[in-house]
DNA sequence: ATGGCTTCATAGTGAAGA
């Protein structure tokens, strides 16, 4: 079973890719983030088309996430339970026994700014929403963009990075709470190649030089860790025309 | 080594992303 997280940075815009991402790799699972997309105005024909179902969050010009898959997802929730949040990041399903959350954390901005208040918040009411569906779903995966680099490797310049947004000490505190619930990084399941990251700055040519950070993740409970073979960045999907910031990530899973 | 892209909503600029 192929499990998939991709910020897409606009369906509208990313569409073809999208589908022509669908049709090279054939995954059971895509998370899509930054879908920009009002539900009204979601490209399902297309998708269908491609041989996939979707279940989709969307709102206009900020946020929106979607679950596709080739089998229809089941018990679709939205949002986080117990949290009225405007903004629509989560998606959550079952998928062949597999439940499937596609989170967008918040960007928090600067650490000086209200959104960092709002996205520290926001990762404790995830962590109990988490703590709940694990209880209840044992095989449990968490795709999407978190917004957090976890450690000095996920990130091209560590003393740059200290102290700021997405790597800050409270974050990645807030993100270990998290996999302390009984949840692994599967990218670090593996062995992996150095200076691996899954953004990359529009601005000053960050993808050639490779000043990226590694902000999207695949977290998997105990129980699916075991049986996950593979967890691969596709920076290629970096590299073309028209990109999205984000690279896919990829894991595979082996019943 | 972050003002220096890209997208969206709009009709010339501004907000937001990370």
């Amino acid at each position: 079973m192929k499990l998939a997280t991709w910020n897409v940075n606009s369906l509208k815009v990313r569409l073809p890719q999208v589908l022509e991402f669908l049709g090279a790799h054939r995954p059971d699972v895509l998370c899509l983030q930054e879908t920009k997309s009002e539900d009204a105005k979601f490209p399902i024909g297309e998708i269908n088309a491609a041989g996939y179902q979707a279940v989709y969050s969307g709102q206009k010009t900020y946020n929106g996430v979607a679950i596709l898959s080739p089998q229809m997802p089941q018990e679709v929730t939205m949002g986080i339970a117990e949290f009225e949040d405007p903004q629509k990041r989560v998606i959550s399903a079952l998928i062949n026994g597999v439940r499937i959350i596609c989170v967008y954390i918040p960007n928090g901005e600067s650490v000086d700014s209200v959104k960092y208040g709002y996205k520290l918040d926001w990762l404790r009411r995830l962590n109990a929403c988490l703590k709940d569906e694990l209880t209840r779903y044992p095989k449990l995966a968490i795709l999407g963009d978190y917004n957090i680099a976890p450690e000095d490797r996920d990130v091209h310049d560590p003393n740059f990075w200290t102290g700021k947004v997405l790597f800050s000490e409270p974050e990645k505190a807030a993100l270990q709470d998290i996999m302390a619930l009984g949840l692994q990084d599967s990218f670090r399941l593996f062995e992996q190649p150095e200076k691996s990251y899954s953004w990359w700055d529009y601005r000053l040519n960050g993808f050639k030089r490779n000043l990226g950070l590694r902000i999207d993740h695949i977290l998997l409970s105990a129980e699916l860790a075991k049986v996950c073979r593979s967890c691969t960045i596709l920076r290629e999907m970096r590299a073309k025309e028209r990109p999205s910031d984000h690279a896919p990530v990829i894991a595979e899973l082996v019943f």
